[in-house]
DNA sequence: AAAGTGCTCAACCGCGATAAG
DNA sequence: GCTTATCGCGGTTGAGCACTT
């Protein structure tokens, strides 16, 4: 049985909308709120689909979004999400204050795939392309594998996986700190829940049992130096090995998980992974990727992620960070250098469009700030 | 300078899930 | 319990722009 249309498409716009349709709808949520998209059209006085109309608001002018470059630590989580529960971009943007699914989504198709290829990294199942071919010769008969060229991409040092950078993210709360990529890799991959997983989409990327050893594969490389491989090695350490973590206790917080910003919801309640309360297999990955990542002050209720070089909040850590001597310091900012302009987190070329403010973006639309402006006379934030 | 190519991302499409009557 | 309406999601498209030849 298939549905009727939510409106008359041959009467309907389409396409772009104009500042002057975003001023509408802007006034018609500030005046009436969310919901009852389908009537939003006619009250607004727009000539669009009621569905086009929430489109628009949720993927554009939420007063709520960020119009700003996705930064390397967002990239990171988007990466380690993806290989835990596959392209479920609601859930990956719902970690990601700011962003949309549609931003993720785009940000995955266009940058996050190119740039796992390019690292020698298969972006479906996140495992080295080396690898894969590997276990197909073992599978199809004798195929020679050579890993010496993995990483013939200059820029392949440059890539967000081994740049163990500091970063920022704002939120309701608190600011936050810790390290990328490297420490956000779970253990969650050899315990009871990847074992027990049943069936899904994206179940399949998960490999408990791989006998895959990301060392080899990196030391196999010449390009690949070993002062780099001195670096990561604790990192993959940690990520290869069982911790005391909440994932040996098989317990979690009872908290809804979307809502992990917000302390509130987050209150440091413990409950069995099996219990009702863990609403699906993929709620239960993400909370234990997150509960891996963060501990809960038990009497503000906030939340801090831990400096996995000191163990300690990130606070602490970050004083400890300013007391290193300044020759490892100076030794950094030389590496930060020798990155350059192709790093994840360097600026962009001024011919960049994604390093323009929202107004210019591809010339498209009005800017959010001009906008809300005119409609509710105060500056959006 | 013009044409061709590639990239980005806003918008659309169709479907499943859920709510409402 | 059935039908209809609405919402939310993931996949896809194509306009507009930048870059290359």
């Amino acid at each position: 049985m298939g549905r009727p249309p939510c409106c008359d498409k041959s009467n309907v716009k389409r396409g772009l909308w104009t500042p002057e349709e975003d001023a509408k709808i802007l006034a018609h949520v500030a005046n009436h709120g969310i919901g009852n998209w389908t009537a939003v059209p006619k009250k607004a006085g727009l000539n669009r689909c009621g569905k086009s109309c929430r489109l628009r608001w949720t993927n554009y002018l939420r007063p709520d979004l960020k119009h700003d470059n996705f930064t390397p630590q967002e990239e990171g989580i988007i990466i380690n999400l993806h290989k835990a529960i596959g392209s479920r971009w609601s859930l990956i943007a719902k970690r990601l204050p700011g962003r949309t699914d549609n931003d993720v989504k785009n940000y995955w198709n266009t940058k996050l795939k190119k740039k796992l290829s390019i690292m020698g990294i298969d972006p479906v199942t996140h495992k080295p392309i080396s690898q894969l071919l590997s276990d197909y010769g073992n599978i199809s008969g004798n195929i020679s594998i050579n890993t010496t060229n993995h990483f013939s991409n200059k820029n392949f040092k440059n890539t967000l996986f081994f740049e163990p950078e500091t970063w920022s993210v704002q939120d309701h709360s608190s600011v936050t700190t810790c390290n990328a990529v490297c420490d956000f890799m779970p253990h969650f991959f050899s315990t009871e829940i990847a074992s027990s997983c049943s069936s899904s989409s994206s179940s399949a990327q998960i490999s408990p049992s791989s006998p895959f050893s990301w060392t080899e594969f990196l030391v196999s490389d010449p390009i690949f130096s070993v002062d780099l491989h001195q670096q990561i090695q604790p990192k993959l350490d940690v990520m290869l090995t069982p911790t005391n973590s909440n994932l040996t206790e098989n317990k979690i917080p009872s908290c809804d998980f979307i809502g992990a910003h917000n302390s509130s919801s987050h209150n440091g309640n413990q409950v069995n992974a099996d219990s009702p309360s863990a609403s699906s297999f993929v709620d239960d990955i993400l909370r234990r990727i997150w509960d891996d990542l963060h501990i809960i002050d038990q009497k503000t209720g906030n939340l801090h992620i831990i400096d996995q070089k000191t163990g300690m909040p990130v606070a602490a850590a970050e004083k400890q960070e300013n007391k290193q001597p300044e020759n490892v310091q100076a030794n950094q900012e030389e590496e930060e250098r020798k990155v350059g302009d192709s790093s994840p987190g360097a600026s962009p070329p001024p011919s960049d469009r994604q390093n323009q403010v929202l107004p210019e973006k591809k010339g498209r639309g009005c800017g959010i700030s001009t906008i809300f402006g005119r409609c509710m006379g105060t500056p959006a934030s």
